[in-house]
DNA sequence: AGGGCGAGCATTTTT
DNA sequence: TGCTCGCCCT
């Protein structure tokens, strides 16, 4: 039996898939198989009998990721889905706590607040407080909120010194009562309830950690605190659990993952199975080597190093372009060569480190005619009238939802001014009850008819929906609400009436397991923001952040923007542990290239309405000369001009570049010039002024930007 | 109520 | 430079 699943598999592979029922390490590096080995660990488990489908719990990240390992498994064994303990840490805790949504101290039908709905949540919090929002920002208050639920630290747990963090906390305080009030769970909120659950009710965490024998998780480096500790709890004595992660490719530090999770791991549960996956079967040998050598500048690593039996390949091409329009168009000509030699679009990747690189590669794109999807837009549940209509839907599952409520009270527009809801907050406040319950009670003066008017809206959505199907649902609320007839009035308002009809399909489509159809599609609204934008598979070619890019894999990649500055970022450059993050993410950017890789930079950028003149990144330094190939080496600042001939057969060719428009100052250090300083080292002469007794400012790639006067600095051209 | 305008700001982001 | 936010004006 377990020969036929690992038949293909590499022995180590094979050995992780077939580890006894303890709790195991996989160090699986880029493009080492590692959901292969997942899925296929899960289908032996389950096929050789050692466990039954319940017995099994995997958790992932991702949506997308949870639907690929599902459809993975079920391709090798028949099995229902529905039964299966398959998701991501947030859709599983959501699964736990509507089973158990009184032991949790929820109501039946808590909805679940995104980011965005969380900070307006927050600031009706700040508000409320009358505390000032130059001093406490909201995001910071959000911030500060979800870093203590990531940490696992109610409010009341946070310590207060000062008035500043006194306030702070006040502001968690009092955050933690509305959503309380109203019902609602943002996301650490799911996990942080979730693992309160699992603490606090003995009989239910025995349950499930008789239940989970197998614990499975994927991205194990992208954990949080809190996602530790749950694992750990829903562990107990008695489950394996089988984590799987890549040191060096956590990338998300910034938004609470802790790589030290993984050293945590082998030493709280006393891990004696440690494999690594090192054999690579995506990129070409060149690629793996650079990729190599870059992230063993790293010191914080658990070790291991990629290998291929796939021959070394091409070099990798390295372009300098003298601005960013340069490299923009490089890499336009040279991707539409590749194009035009056979390659799908949709297989060449262009990388940026940060979103607003892709604004002149778009341009240079759309110029040229060539077909092209970025990715990181607005998502189908995030648009304004998907977020309405959710809304109205939320209010009928739970009229106390003052989010949902303040959303559309006045939406489309019924003569419910900014005053009228005013006073209504303030009722509410008095009265201690909902805002719903406010509006109930009736209001005086003007403005109590069209309050009226609003709730019998929502009663007679209420009462219409009972035993109506989804879509129904969705049908009775677009109509009540005017919400359509809104939108089919607006001139402009076309892509939102289909966007509408939309929602209704997405209804349709929507088959729950649940009892209650309508909670079960707005937690699915809610934890699934939809695809990222239309037209997703389409052949074009591919744009997007490096950190979009992790477990995507393309025929050619562009990495563009190697400066100093962007790429590692200049507010990431301060501190060891930032830079080795970004070198981890150099390391995901290389990694993500099959066949040819090209590394772009530019001499020059238009970076927040100024020129800026980099220094090339020092990651393009740690990667051996051997592996690269110049494709413009030995331009002079003055007339670079056209690459040498680099596709497989065409000779794109670079336009020259018109010359520095201030004239070179008699000293000779002309902006562009990289000059060498005996204390700052290597930098690139940003801008002069006062002639040669004068000073010149000089970007330095270890120092950052200096003034220095020519006269004293024994600045050394290069 | 909705548009116009100036100020301020400007990694990376899934759930 | 180009966007978003909030405020003010109509």
């Amino acid at each position: 039996m377990s020969h036929a699943l690992t038949a293909k598999l590499n022995p180590q592979q094979a050995a992780a898939v077939e580890l006894p029922a303890e709790h195991a390490l996989i160090l699986a590096g880029a493009g080492s198989g590692k959901t292969s080995v997942l899925t296929t660990r899960i289908a032996w488990l389950l096929s050789t009998g050692q466990i039954s489908p319940s017995g099994l719990l995997a958790v992932t990240f991702t949506n997308k990721s949870a639907k690929e390992m599902l459809s993975r498994i079920t391709a090798m064994l028949p099995l229902n889905p529905r039964g299966l303990w398959v998701g991501t840490f947030h859709g599983l805790c959501n699964r736990m706590l509507r089973l158990h949504h009184r032991d949790a101290g929820l109501p039946e039908a808590f909805a679940i607040l995104d980011q965005s709905e969380q900070l307006g949540a927050i600031k009706r919090v700040l508000k409320l407080l009358t505390l000032d929002d130059d001093k406490y920002p909201p995001r910071t208050v959000q911030h500060y909120i979800n870093g203590h639920k990531e940490n696992g630290r109610r409010a009341a747990d946070v310590e207060a010194w000062d008035d500043y963090s006194r306030q702070l906390k006040l502001a968690y305080e009092e955050y933690e009562k509305q959503c309380n009030r109203e019902g609602v769970a943002d996301f650490s909120e799911l996990l942080l309830r979730c693992y309160e659950l699992l603490s606090y009710k003995p009989e239910i965490r025995a349950h499930y950690q008789q239940r989970f024998s197998h614990i499975l998780v994927d991205e194990f480096q992208d954990t949080n605190r809190l996602q530790y500790a749950w694992l750990k709890l829903l562990a107990g004595q008695n489950s394996a659990i089988f984590a799987v992660g890549d040191d060096d490719q956590s990338i998300y530090a910034f938004r609470g993952a802790n790589v030290g999770n993984m050293i945590d791991f082998q030493s709280d549960f006393l891990v004696k199975h440690v494999i690594r996956l090192e054999q690579n079967y995506r990129s070409h040998g060149n690629i793996l080597d650079a990729a190599n050598a870059v992230i063993s500048h790293n010191t914080q690593r658990l070790g291991k190093e990629l290998w291929t039996q796939a021959s070394a390949g091409e070099l990798i091409r390295v372009f300098e372009a003298s601005s960013d329009f340069e490299e923009s168009q490089f890499i336009v000509e040279e991707a539409q060569a590749l194009i035009r030699d056979g390659m799908a679009a949709s297989e060449i990747a262009i990388l940026y480190r940060s979103n607003a690189q892709s604004r002149i590669i778009e341009h240079a794109l759309f110029s040229a005619g060539v077909a092209y999807r970025v990715y990181g837009g607005l998502r189908f549940f995030e648009r304004q009238e998907i977020k309405h209509a959710l809304a109205y839907l939320r209010l009928m599952a739970n009229p106390s939802d003052d989010n949902a409520l303040l959303r559309v009270i006045n939406f489309p527009t019924r003569g419910i001014g900014a005053r009228s809801v005013e006073a209504l907050i303030e009722k509410a406040r008095l009265e201690g009850c909902s805002l719903w319950q406010a509006a109930c009670m009736g209001a005086s003066g003007r403005g109590a008819a069209a309050l009226g008017q609003f709730v019998q809206i929502i009663d007679g959505m209420q009462n219409r929906m009972a035993g109506l199907a989804m879509t129904d649902v969705v049908r009775v609320m677009l109509e009540l609400s005017g919400l359509l007839a809104h939108y089919q009035k607006d001139k402009d308002g076309e892509e939102r009436v289909a966007n509408l009809e939309e929602l209704v399909n997405a209804a349709a489509t929507f088959i729950s397991e649940d009892e209650n159809n309508l909670i079960a599609f707005l937690s699915h609204a809610s934890l699934e923001a939809g695809d990222h934008q239309a037209g997703a598979h389409e052949d074009a070619l591919q744009l997007m952040t490096v950190h979009a890019a992790k477990g995507l894999e393309f025929n050619a990649v562009f990495l563009s923007g190697l400066e100093e500055g962007l790429f590692p970022h200049e507010n990431s450059s301060k501190d060891q542990a930032s830079v080795e993050e970004e070198r981890r993410l150099m390391y995901v950017a290389i990694t993500r290239a099959r066949q040819r890789l090209y590394l772009t930079l530019a001499q020059s950028r238009m970076l927040h309405g100024q020129t800026r003149y980099g220094v090339a990144s020092r990651f393009l330094d740690e990667i051996p000369q051997t592996l690269l190939k110049y494709l413009n080496r030995g331009y002079a600042p003055s007339s670079y001009s056209s690459a040498a001939p680099s596709s497989f057969n065409s000779a794109a060719a670079a336009k020259p570049v018109a010359a520095p428009k201030k004239a070179t100052p008699e000293h000779g250090l002309a902006i562009g010039c990289k000059v060498e300083h005996p204390k700052f080292g290597l930098g690139v002469v940003t801008d002069h002024e006062g002639g040669a007794t004068g000073n010149v400012q000089v970007n330095f790639a270890l120092h950052g930007s200096k003034w220095l006067a020519v006269a004293y600095a024994k600045l050394k051209v290069v």
